[in-house]
Order: structure tokens, then C-alpha cells, then sequence
RNA sequence: GCGAGAGUGGCGGAACUGGCAGACGCGCCAGACUUAGGAUCUGGUGGGUGACCAUGGGGGUUCAAGUCCCCCCUCUCGCACCA
């Protein structure tokens, strides 16, 4: 026993103990409550950072406190151990992708991530990059492949040129590359899709039974989802006889369409210029506007442009011709590419009425501001009554909305529609370091799936990588050169891999049965330990994983593995680390590094601060100063312990008997209040400046010595302070547990109930305020009546002055805590 | 523009259903022990050196407002030509 804090030693020898000990292995166990929590899993950069520290750090104190009350809990650990910055390395410093990836999930785990005392159960590690995770990327491939939920197909796809891949639409953040920020452009390519978009309705409505989630996340992945409800209608087009169809959600504005407009790609386009004199105008205008940058293009500020293409078509409710323009900020990808304008009652199209002298006309009136398509300086877009609408004037807008939808419906010239904003996600990607799609083409048979008893199709280790040319797997003969599984001719293999993201949607269901050879996992261990109670992760996948988890999961579950609809139930979003008010980053150079963190004041401390400063969502600034308090304060408790240890030893705690006691009060409001704060909203902040106070409190009950009968009180409040501490300083805790005469694991250890009858305070302190202000406190026996607080407020010396002999109006007494007279 | 969140000492942050604003920590000041301390311990610490003013600003409700209501300002994040 050593009684100077040595952290390094405490810390070294406690998690070989929990190594050895397997303390924290776990099996499945029906005869106990389950608790799953997990932590996102991170990228093996090499390094960890101040942010993974304090992810960590949160997911263990839940872990700890849930093993603590004795739930069964799974903390797994794992890799997302695919992605490009394995293949810059190679490509920079000529090593192999899996030797740079496996080397430094190697040194995280066993250098970085084992120093921290986080309480994993690393007989489930996960590492996405070896065959035995990835051949169920492919095997869920097929499956997804065979009901029509994987497909190929040629379309605009975004394209990074710096990472010389394909991004997701959820990857392009700006117009740039979420990865390096590269501006993305615009290609089109074959490529392989996901069909989430036959997910969109549940994806949506399921946002509503989340509500263990924070509300912005759900926010966001409502307006990714983005549905809209409105009709489809059909212009017809004057001369060609051909069908324009058109979305619309203002189906009550239909009277009042001047003109129209279609995307610079519409199909039709050619068809409606034919022969005409706008014709070469047209091509020029669409040339341009194609030739330009997909952020460009979209961008709010660009000027909203359009040419009129010399067609007309006919608006089917009141036969009307309208000019059909080209406009570039009509998009092709959403709703069918063309659409109605109304200027009168849509700003973009006000705007591009007044631009181009095309005629606004009113539908809806306001009685109130009398609606003058003349007069007009902006679009009306509120609600009011249809005029100008033929048999519909006179409704609400909203009651003609369902009308007028009936109408056309009836007459045929369109239909209710939905539209989303969700595409079906992008997951080819032309780079090497990822799962292969199993998929071969035969010149005969076509694309055929790789049968599965050939999975996994091995990603070759022996590919040269040169960041130039084609996809890497393309330049390899080997790996292309394939027989085709229906014929047995000779084909050859997709060279694309899959985003990295497929591997993120569905680890979370590995770990429960992470050796499983037959199967993604087993189904049994998922039933039991599935959904994950708790995530803990950045706010920055709040649309990307977050969205594909929950869908591959309600694919998983339609594959008749899993019962659930949703893989997290609750999930927290924690804040960045920041220092000196910005976020950690090389340029700014105020990067603080967990490693020299560590060995300077070790995991406990690093711990206890990023858990103290603030609450696990906000932002943490992070403070050397901090870290130093909070190493002060492990030292305050190391101290005091290990001076009382030896007469503590022998010592039963005290029970019942010692309520009213000072320090046994105090010791129960902790517990109290420690449990709350964890309860509630996981506020470890206020849990540890609880357990300050008790340790202030314990230094002023010791300092003048201790007396044989003190020892029980003083044994209890010990044993309690060294109990709540154990999720947020566990080595610290262990030896200190030990100290005390402990046996066994802390880990394991009943988490401390409050004696409800202990916290009574024998005294009340009354606030006594005249006319609100405060001008006297009163010591009363707890338990006096209202009728007392009054009397002995109006007796008191200082209310006396203050009343200077008036009548109180008003008396106001709150029980037990504070009498208000009122003059 | 729309949506969400936030504005409290020198700083990080407390204050659960309206009831002592500033818990706890950092920093700072003073003292003790010391040859010495950037170690440790003890005390103090919103402003103004009286009864007053203070939770972004302005109104309101209430015996009582950081907390509830109305108006305004600032910041952060997300979405944003979506028809």
C-alpha cells in the first residue's frame, strides 16, 4: 500500500486486473435485465483524440453505473476499419492499406483505448476490414439484391475528384465533399444503389416513436426524408399533343398558373424546341447552365434564369394556354423535372415574372389586404379564399386543396402523389480499400450475383496502388477475371466497392454474437441483447449512419432476423471538445493530446475532468487548469481515505441508527443526488460537484480528529463516496475499495441505495422576505406548522424593523421553506 | 427565410414542478505550515464600500420571475431554389 496517489501504478495494475479477471466479458443471461450500451465505433486513424476521450468516457460511466445496478451490460468496442485515408497512406508511404490499418487498431486499442480503464468486453471486437465482418456486407448485398432492393442504374452521380470516387447524396454537404471539402461534380455512371426510398414512409413516421432521441437529430432526418403530398398534372402540350406532367403541392393555386417551367435536362425538351426559331437560344442557355458546377447551380444566391422555349401547353382546369420556359433552377431529380409557376402566389415565380414581364395572377384573396396582381410587391403565400378558380371560389384554400385534388383525380388528368426528397443511396465507389460487390458480369448472362457459398469475395492484398488511373481492383487481372455463376463462361467482376457506410449500418447486431460463421450474427443473441439502449456519438452523423442504421435495420428485420423496428433507442449527442472557443485542429494548433493527458495526470483525471466541465451534450472547453482541479480533487479523497483506513478497516458502516447525524445526512443526499443526476439526463457534471461537496464536507467533520464513535458514520460515508465514484474514476475507486478491505471488484459492486428517512434535516431554515425581498433567515424544529413559520417571522427583530409598526396585508407561507409579508 | 438550441460573475458552469441567483470547479486575494514553493491546508471572492443594482434588452403576470406571457437583439447549429 502505497499512500501518496500514484496513478500510473493504481492504473497499470487495475486494468491487467480486469484483463485477466475477464471482469467485464459477458454472456447472454435471462435471468437478468439487459442493458446495451455502445459508443460509436471509430475510424483507426492512428490516434485517438480528446473527442473519442470523452465519448468514451460518457459510454463507460453509463456502462459502469447499469453493471453497478445490476444489469447485464454489453459494452463492445470495434472498428470501422475501411475508408480512404488507409489507401492515401499507402499511396503516400507505399504501405499496404491492411498492414497501416491493422498496425494502428493494434496501437489504439492497446496503447490508447486500454490506458482510459474503459470497461469493454473486447471478446467482441468488430473490425469491418477483415473478411469474416465483410462477407456479410456482401452476403446482405445479395439479399438486398434478390428483393430488388440493391440495383444498377445510369444516373447523375456526385463526384469527388480529389477522393476519385462517387459520394452519396447524405456525402455532399455544401455542394462539397464531406471527406476533404473538394467541390463535387456532376457525372453520370452506372452505379450500384440501395432502394432506402422504399423505406421513406417508415423511415419518417418512426421518427415520431424516437423519443429517446434528441429532437433536432429527428429534425434533420425529417427534412432529409423531406415527403411531400400533392397531385401530379397533365399539360397538355399545344402541337406534339405530348403530356407535360407536372408536381405540385399548391394544387389550389392551379387558376392561377401564367406560365411553366422545366428543368435544362427535361427529356422533352428537344421535342418542344423542334423547328422552332428559340431553338438555338435554348440549346445555348441549357449548355450553359449544364456546364456549370452542381453547387454552383444550386447555390441561393445564383440568379434564377430562364428562356422561353416557343411552346405552349394547356392548363387542364381552365384550358388556358401558358408559355413553357426552361429555368435553371428547376431540378430534374425532383418531382418530374417540370413545373407549374404561379408568380401571385410563390416568390421564386414573382420574382421571375417581374424579371421577364410575365403576367401574375391572383387566386387566393385576403379580405383584409385586397390582393392586386398590379400593386403586388411580393407573393401572397398565405392562406385566404379561392377567387379567379371558377367553381371553386369562395372556399378556403385549404378545403379547395382536397377538391380540386378530387377533381382532377376524376377527370383524369392527374393524381394524388407523394414526393420525397430521399434518394436511394449511392454505394458504389471506385477506390480499393473496401468491401467488394459481389456481382460478376457475364456478356451472355448479364450482372449476376456472386452465389453464396462463394462469399466472401476476397479483397486481393496484393493490388498496387498508384492514385491514378481507373479504381485500383479495376487495374488487377486476378481479381477481375471471373466465370460467370449461371453459365460457367468466363466474366468479369465489379471492381467497385461499397461506401463504408454499409459497414457502419449494421455492427451494432455483430456484437451481440460476434463469432457467429453461418450467419451476420445470431439471431438469438440479437433478440436478447438488441436495440441499444443507449448511443452515445457526434452530432455529425446525424443524417448519414443514423439514417442507414435505421434502415438496414428495418431491412434485417424484413429478412426475418431481428423483431425490431429501430437499432437506438435512446441516443445522445455529445459536444465537441474546444479549446480557447474553437473546435481542435492542427491549423489552429490548440490540438491537446490524450496520450500526454494520460501520462501526466492519468485516465482517472482525464476522466473526471471531461465529464465535470460540462453537461455530455454541450460543448466542452477544455482547460489545463481544469484538469489540474480535478487531479486536486482525487488527491483530496486519496488523502483522507488513506489517513482513516487503517482505523476504518474493522469497522461495520453505520445503519438506521445513526440518522440525524451530520455527515451520515450528507452521505445519503449524495447517493441521492449523485443516482438523480445520472438518472436524469446523465448530468455528470453536477454528480461530481455533488460528491465535492461530501468530500468538503468529510474534511470538516475529520478535522479536528476523529472519535471511536465517529468510526461507523465515517466508514458508511466512505464506502458510499468510494461507490459513487467507481463509474467516473474506476482504477481510483478499485484500490481505494481495496483499501478499505475489499475482496472483490467495485465494478461489481451494488450501487448504494439513500435511507429516504436519513436526509430529513432535523432543523428547517426559513427564508423570511418582506415584500419579496429577503430580510431574515429563521432555525426552526423541522416540522413546524405553517401557523409557526408565520408567528415566528413576525416576531423576528429584523421584519419587526422593516414593518415599522404597519399591518402585513398579506402573509405568504410556503411549507417548510418560506414565509413572504406583504405590506 | 425556416427549424432547433443558447445568452447567468474574470472563466467553465449550478439553480428538478416560479420560492435564498451564482452550487461545484478554475482563477484571484489573504493567512497557516515552510529556507522555499507553481505542494498542501484554512478563510475570502458578482457589482456598488449603508437599506441598492444584477441572469442579452424592453414590457407584463405574480406576494415572489433566470424560470411563465408578449415584443426586440445577439450567437451557435441544421435546412434552404424541393415546386
Amino acid at each position: 500500500m502505497d499512500e501518496r496517489y500514484d496513478f500510473k501504478k493504481v492504473e497499470e495494475r487495475w486494468q491487467r486486473a480486469w484483463q485477466e479477471q475477464k471482469t467485464f466479458t459477458v454472456g447472454e443471461d435471462p435471468s437478468k435485465k439487459k442493458y446495451y450500451c455502445l459508443e460509436m465505433f471509430p475510424y483507426p486513424s492512428g490516434r485517438i483524440h480528446m473527442g473519442h476521450v470523452r465519448n468514451y468516457a460518457i459510454g463507460d460511466v453509463i456502462s459502469r453505473y447499469k453493471r453497478m445496478r445490476g444489469f447485464n451490460v454489453l459494452h463492445p468496442m470495434g472498428w470501422d476499419s475501411f475508408g480512404l485515408p488507409a489507401e492515401n497512406a499507402a499511396i503516400k508511404h507505399g504501405i499496404p492499406p491492411s498492414k497501416w490499418t491493422l498496425e494502428n487498431i493494434a496501437f489504439m486499442r492497446d496503447k490508447q483505448l486500454n490506458r482510459l480503464g474503459l470497461s469493454y468486453d473486447w471478446d467482441r471486437e468488430v473490425t469491418t476490414c477483415l473478411p469474416d465482418y465483410y462477407r456479410w456486407n456482401q452476403w446482405f448485398f445479395i439479399k438486398m439484391y434478390e428483393r430488388g432492393l440493391a440495383y444498377k442504374k445510369l444516373s447523375y452521380v456526385n463526384w469527388c475528384p480529389s477522393c476519385a470516387t462517387v459520394l452519396a447524396n447524405e456525402q455532399v454537404e455544401d455542394g462539397l465533399c464531406w471527406r476533404c471539402g473538394s467541390v463535387v461534380a456532376h457525372k453520370e455512371l452506372e452505379q450500384w444503389f440501395f432502394k432506402i426510398t422504399a423505406y421513406a414512409e417508415e423511415l419518417l413516421a418512426c421518427c415520431d416513436k424516437l423519443t429517446g432521441w434528441p429532437e433536432r437529430v429527428l429534425t434533420m432526418q425529417r427534412n432529409w426524408i423531406g415527403k411531400s403530398v400533392g397531385v401530379e398534372v397533365d399539360f397538355l402540350v399545344e402541337g406534339t399533343g405530348e403530356k407535360l406532367t407536372i408536381f405540385t403541392t399548391r394544387q389550389d393555386t392551379l387558376f392561377g398558373v401564367t406560365f411553366m417551367s422545366i428543368a435544362p435536362e427535361h427529356p422533352m425538351l428537344e421535342a418542344l424546341i423542334k423547328g422552332r426559331k428559340e431553338a438555338g437560344e435554348v440549346r445555348a442557355f441549357v449548355q450553359r447552365v449544364l456546364s456549370e458546377d452542381k453547387a454552383v447551380r444550386t447555390d441561393e444566391k445564383q440568379e434564377k434564369e430562364g428562356v422561353f422555349t416557343g411552346a405552349y401547353a394547356v392548363n387542364p382546369l381552365n384550358n388556358e394556354k401558358v408559355p413553357v420556359w426552361v429555368g435553371n433552377f428547376v431540378l430534374m431529380e425532383y418531382g418530374t423535372g417540370a413545373i407549374m409557376s404561379v408568380p401571385a402566389h410563390d416568390q421564386r415565380d414573382f420574382e421571375f415574372a417581374k424579371k421577364y414581364g410575365l403576367p401574375v395572377r391572383v387566386v387566393i384573396q385576403n379580405a383584409e389586404k385586397g390582393l392586386n396582381a398590379g400593386t403586388m410587391t411580393e407573393a401572397y403565400t398565405e392562406d385566404g379564399i379561392m377567387a379567379g378558380s371558377g367553381k371553386f371560389d369562395e372556399l378556403s384554400n385549404a378545403n379547395a386543396k382536397d377538391k380540386i385534388a378530387d377533381f382532377v383525380e376524376e377527370r383524369k388528368i392527374g393524381t394524388r402523389t407523394v414526393n420525397w426528397r430521399l434518394r436511394d443511396w449511392g454505394i458504389s465507389r471506385q477506390r480499393y480499400w473496401g468491401t467488394p460487390i459481389p456481382i460478376v458480369y457475364c456478356d451472355t448472362c448479364g450482372a449476376q450475383p456472386v452465389p453464396e457459398k462463394d462469399l466472401p469475395v476476397l479483397l486481393p492484398l496484393d493490388v498496387a496502388l498508384t492514385g491514378k488511373g481507373r479504381s485500383p481492383l479495376a487495374e488487377s487481372k486476378s481479381f477481375r477475371e471471373a466465370v460467370c455463376p449461371k453459365c460457367g463462361g468466363a466474366a468479369r467482376r465489379e471492381t467497385d466497392t461499397m461506401d463504408t457506410f454499409v459497414d457502419s449500418s449494421w455492427y451494432f447486431l455483430r456484437y451481440c454474437s460476434p463469432k457467429e460463421d453461418g450467419a451476420p450474427f445470431d439471431k438469438k443473441a440479437a433478440g436478447y441483447w438488441m436495440s441499444v439502449d443507449q448511443y452515445i456519438g457526434g452530432i455529425e452523423h446525424a443524417v448519414l449512419h443514423l439514417l442507414y442504421a435505421r434502415f438496414f435495420t428495418k431491412v434485417v428485420r424484413d429478412l426475418g432476423l431481428f423483431d425490431g423496428d429501430e437499432p437506438f433507442l435512446n441516443l445522445l449527442t455529445q459536444g465537441m471538445v474546444i479549446k480557447d472557443g474553437a473546435k481542435m485542429s492542427k491549423s489552429k494548433g490548440n490540438v491537446v493530446d490524450p496520450d500526454h493527458i494520460l501520462s501526466k495526470y492519468g485516465a482517472d483525471t482525464a476522466r473526471l475532468f471531461s465529464l465535470f466541465a460540462a453537461p455530455p451534450e454541450r460543448d466542452l472547453e477544455w482547460s489545463d487548469q481544469g484538469v489540474d482541479g480535478a487531479y486536486r480533487f482525487l488527491h483530496r479523497v486519496w488523502t483522507l481515505v488513506y489517513k482513516h483506513s487503517a482505523a476504518l478497516r474493522n469497522v461495520q458502516p453505520a445503519g438506521p441508527g445513526a440518522r440525524g447525524d451530520t455527515l451520515f445526512r450528507k452521505t445519503h443526499l449524495t447517493i441521492k443526488k449523485v443516482t438523480e443526476d445520472i438518472e436524469r439526463e446523465f448530468h455528470f457534471n453536477t454528480a461530481i460537484s455533488a460528491l465535492m461537496e461530501m468530500v468538503n464536507e468529510l474534511y470538516d467533520y475529520t478535522s479536528g480528529g476523529v472519535e471511536d464513535r465517529q468510526l461507523p458514520v465515517l466508514r458508511s460515508a466512505i464506502d458510499a463516496l468510494t461507490l459513487l465514484m467507481a463509474p467516473f474514476a474506476p482504477h481510483f475507486a478499485e484500490e481505494l475499495w481495496e483499501v478499505l478491505g475489499n475482496t472483490s471488484s467495485i465494478a461489481n459492486a451494488p450501487w448504494p441505495h439513500h435511507d429516504p428517512e436519513a436526509i430529513v434535516a432535523s432543523e428547517l431554515t426559513v427564508v423570511v422576505q418582506v415584500n419579496g425581498k429577503v430580510r431574515s433567515k429563521l432555525t426552526l424544529p423541522a416540522g413546524a406548522a405553517d401557523k409557526e413559520l408565520e408567528a415566528a417571522a413576525l416576531a423576528d427583530s429584523k421584519v419587526i424593523e422593516f414593518l415599522q409598526g404597519k399591518q402585513p396585508k398579506k402573509v405568504i407561507v410556503v411549507q417548510g421553506k418560506l414565509v413572504n409579508v406583504v405590506v
